[in-house]
DNA sequence: CGAGATGTTCGGCT
DNA sequence: AAGCCGAACATCTC
């Protein structure tokens, strides 16, 4: 479920934990979520410890506690954050569940997509470091982004909007929604576009990317009624700006909603 | 009952 | 060799 701006929404769930201790923890250390990690260590480790700063980035989530403690989640496909009473008892799919005396904070996922990793240091863990400029920085530029686009010409443009090295944080629905807005044709090659188109998804990201912070990322409310967003999650919805019957087909192996008027393969 | 779901990763192929 | 593609992952809902 969750890109960018959901992301930060979840992110931000957790608020209500700062500065506070975990006074327990519970979790399902056998389950896919910890794969390649020691559960047992990462519960010692945040026994006690303080919750102090959060960040996202993409899709990805950071919390740093007290005794050099990392903790770094990806909601998958299913996964959410959640704030509980203080008395909640865990169900089957809270796989990581932090007690702190107002209240419980709690990562679910049914789907187990989604991972949590854990690192001890003083700075920022390695590979968090390592992940590619933000959408809404300025090292997000243009020419980074026509490389990129170079780099992958062969592939489908949908496809490769959803790769988190050049464009972190989007998902089905922002790539959809920002080939709608540039009005291009979701299965072509990226190879094949010209210059001006190029520059549009450039643009189109930043515009998507920004007004879904503001809106889902802000308080999960929905993007502007003039998007594709709130109209291509029923079927058989017209196209809000033509209003030819919008077409859903499959590009590597997602789902993909596009006007096959306002989307042409060729112009 | 089968299909599909807002994601990533791996393995095989070119 | 880099990059493209399909399958797999685990569970729930329509």
């Amino acid at each position: 479920m969750p890109e960018l701006a959901e992301v930060e929404f979840y992110r931000k769930v957790w608020d209500c934990g700062l500065k506070q201790k975990i006074t327990a923890i519970q979790l399902h250390g056998e389950k896919r979520i910890f794969r390649g990690l020691n559960p047992a260590q990462l519960e010692k480790k945040l026994r006690g410890a303080t919750l102090l700063d959060s960040r996202a980035h993409g899709k990805q989530m950071l919390f740093h506690f007290s005794g050099n403690a990392w903790l770094g989640i990806h909601l998958g496909m299913t996964g959410k954050l959640l704030a509980n009473a203080p008395e909640f008892s865990p169900g089957k799919h809270d796989h990581l569940v932090l007690f702190q005396q107002k209240q419980t904070l709690v990562f679910y996922d049914p789907r187990q997509f989604g991972r949590i990793v854990f690192d001890e240091s003083r700075d920022e863990p390695a590979w968090w470091k390592k992940l590619p400029p933000p959408l809404s920085s300025p090292a997000f530029s243009f020419p980074r982004t026509d490389a990129f686009l170079q780099s992958h010409r062969k592939a489908p443009i949908k496809s490769v909007l959803l790769l988190q090295d050049g464009f972190p944080g989007i998902g089905n629905w922002m790539a959809d929604e920002i080939l709608w807005q540039a009005k291009i044709y979701p299965h072509g090659a990226c190879g094949n576009l010209d210059a001006a188109k190029r520059k549009m998804i450039f643009k189109k990201t930043r515009a998507v990317a920004n007004a879904a912070m503001k809106t889902i990322g802000k308080d999960f409310s929905d993007p502007p009624k003039t998007w594709l967003f709130s109209h291509r999650w029923k079927r058989k919805s017209p196209c809000p700006r033509c209003a030819m019957p919008l077409k859903f087909s499959e590009i590597g192996g997602r789902t993909t909603c596009w006007c096959p008027a306002c989307q042409k393969e060729k112009g």
